[in-house]
Formats: structure tokens, sequence, C-alpha cells
DNA sequence: GAAACCATGTAAGTTGTTACATGATTGG
DNA sequence: CCAATCATGTAACAACTTACATGGTTTC
């Protein structure tokens, strides 16, 4: 699913500018998808273009003039359009599961950080999209995606605290602990 | 993490031709990362003149010779520097994720196809690993990733089924059903 | 006064995929 | 006989990111 598309999603939940297709794109994929503005403000260009959406441009003071953008039917059909093709399968690119793979070639202490680090990062992320999740106005297939990200990252932090032992087993054993 | 520091990683487990890290890319790093003869072929090329890895050729019958890629101590060096680095965020690129996000939009009919072909396409990888988990050789940083793989779709599938009412809720009640 | 926010856009560069080019072997 | 496996490589293309270009406003 390109940029195109995503943005074109975006805008079904209501009319938004480049700017703020940035920021909706940090807040409700953030961690699946994202994109910068130079494929976003093309994208919208191109979508113009094709009358998939129209534009509105709102003078501002001493700023630039803000681009509200809207959907058009042709674009919301063609978004359905899109959402009904099967989707291609899902990709992982996930720089600490490569490492991981080869923790045998780190120092133990190092990989001991990595692996509170992530753990770290996993509840806090948690943490903060329980608190959306209890409070925000979300449609239901919203609710249903941030409640498998909760689950995802929260399944992720008990597999690394319970099975890290695997990995960190190897390690040279501190000064005064024997443990198995 | 790019191609040719995840060949090099592969090669850090014993010599390969490109055919076969390809194999091993699908093997390892399955779900994970893939890659394509087309930037296989290069790295190694590449790799080679930097003096990262070395290359035999072995004359087959009838076939292109077969390049066998050995890691070189710099080679070895060059991934561990790497593997070092702290690791970029995940992402997760779904398109399954992102249709969901748009649920309502679909008919309801689609949406349950969708998310039973997913259940059943992560049980079918989750019974995989598991037999390979259980006679595969593998390093201790292999089996953890391959837990986390297991523990991931496993909680992927109990999720789907457990919270698959929040967006089917919207369903048109079928003729002649009432439940809940 | 530095950083972050608001606001848009272009150009160059990176990184990868797909399709092309070649061609024998094995199994259903 | 068609598909898959074995085996390597190049060229064209796609999609995205980063850095550049511009510049006021708000917050620490």
């Amino acid at each position: 699913m390109d940029i195109r598309t995503l943005c074109l999603g975006i805008l079904t939940l209501g009319e938004a500018s480049g700017y703020e297709i940035k920021q909706a794109f940090e807040e409700h994929f953030s961690r699946f998808y994202e994109a910068s503005f130079g494929s976003i403000y093309p994208a919208l260009a191109k979508l113009t273009d094709d009358g998939m959406v129209t534009c509105t441009e709102q003078p501002q003071d001493r700023r630039p003039d803000k681009k509200v953008y809207r959907i058009t039917a042709s674009g919301r059909l063609e978004f359905i359009d899109e959402l009904m093709k099967p989707p291609g399968r899902d990709r992982l690119r996930s720089e600490f599961i490569a490492t991981l793979m080869f923790a045998d070639l780190l120092p133990t202490r190092h990989l001991a950080d990595l692996l509170d680090e992530r753990v770290h990062d996993c509840r806090e992320a948690v943490a903060e999209w329980r608190a959306r999740e209890a409070k925000g106005r979300l449609t239901p297939g919203q609710r249903f995606v941030l409640g498998y990200a909760i689950a995802m990252h929260d399944s992720m932090a008990r597999y690394i605290e319970e099975n890290r032992h695997l990995i960190e087993g190897h390690a040279l054993l501190a000064p005064s602990s024997s443990g198995a």
C-alpha cells in the first residue's frame, strides 16, 4: 500500500492539509507506516490532478497558504477498490530482531542493554496506547488496530522477559553469582 | 539494515552461494526481511570488492559456475560493527492492518473472509515453526527469534478471534441468525 | 537564543524490486 | 509438457527518504 493510498485513507476520516496528514500518519500508523513530506506533498498534488481529492487554499497570516484537501467520490471509490485487493504479506523490518538472531556475536552487556531498552520501549508504548484507547473517540477499525498494537507489544515485552535467558545464558558468569 | 549487512550476517553461519543466501533469507528471515537476486548478487560483488568476503568458483556440469562466498575477518568486523549500532525502530508494513483500520468501508462478507484467512495463515505458520523449533539445530539467537515469531503470530491469531466482533458487529444481520 | 511547531514544496540520492537474458535438470 | 529447482547476472523502474529552500511563531 503506497503513500498515495494511505493519504486517501486518512482523508476518508475528514479533510486535512498535508501537514496534518503527516501528523495523522504518526498518530494512527505509528509503528506501521510512516511518511515524509517528500512523499506526501507530491502524492497530494497527483491526487488532485487525478480528481481524487479537491484542494481549498486558506490564506494565513505570514505563512504559506494552508491547502486543505477533501476526498471526492472518485477518491473514495479508488480507495475502497484498493482496500478490496488481497493484502500483500506482512513485512516486519526489525533491526532489533535481526540483531538478536546473531546475539552470540554481541558482548553480553550490550545485549542486556538492548533487551532492557526494548522491554521499556514496549511497555511505554502500551501505556500510551491504553490511555488513547480509554479516552479517544475512535472508529471501530481504529480501536481494533490499536488493540492489536497493544496486544503485540505486550506479548513482545513478555516474550523477551521470559526468554532472554536463551541468549543471555551464554554470558560470562558474573564474579560472585553462580546462577544456573 | 540493508541487504549487504544481512548477507554478511548469513555468511557468519557458514559459506554459501548467492542462491543459497536467498534460500537462507526465506528460511531465517521469512516474515521479517526478504531479498531478491537483483539485490543479493550486486551486494556480494560489492562485498568481494571491499574484501569483506572471498569468492571461490566451483565449476559445475552444464550450469553456471557456483560461486561460494566465505566471510573474511574484516567482514566479520564490519558485521559486528553494524550489529552494535543502535537498531532503528521496527516498521511493520502490513496491508492487512491498514485495511482493518478502515474496516467500516468494507463489505461484511469480505471482511470476514479476510479475518478467516489471516487466522488460518497465522496458525499454519505457527505449526510449521514449532516443527522447525523441535527438530532443527539452531543457534540460541535463531531459537530466540523463532520463538518470538511464534509468540507474535500466536497472539495475533488469538487477538483477531477474540476481537473481530469489534469490527464485524457492524454486520447487517444475517437473515435467520440472531446471535449477539 | 535554541528548539519545536507551523507550512509548503523540489531535487538528488538511496535502496530495493521486476523483468529480462540464459539455460540444463528433475518431478509430476 | 509444465513447473520447480538450480545458477548467475544486468537494466530499467519504483518508491521513498534526506537535504535543500524559505520563513514566521511559540515555548523553554
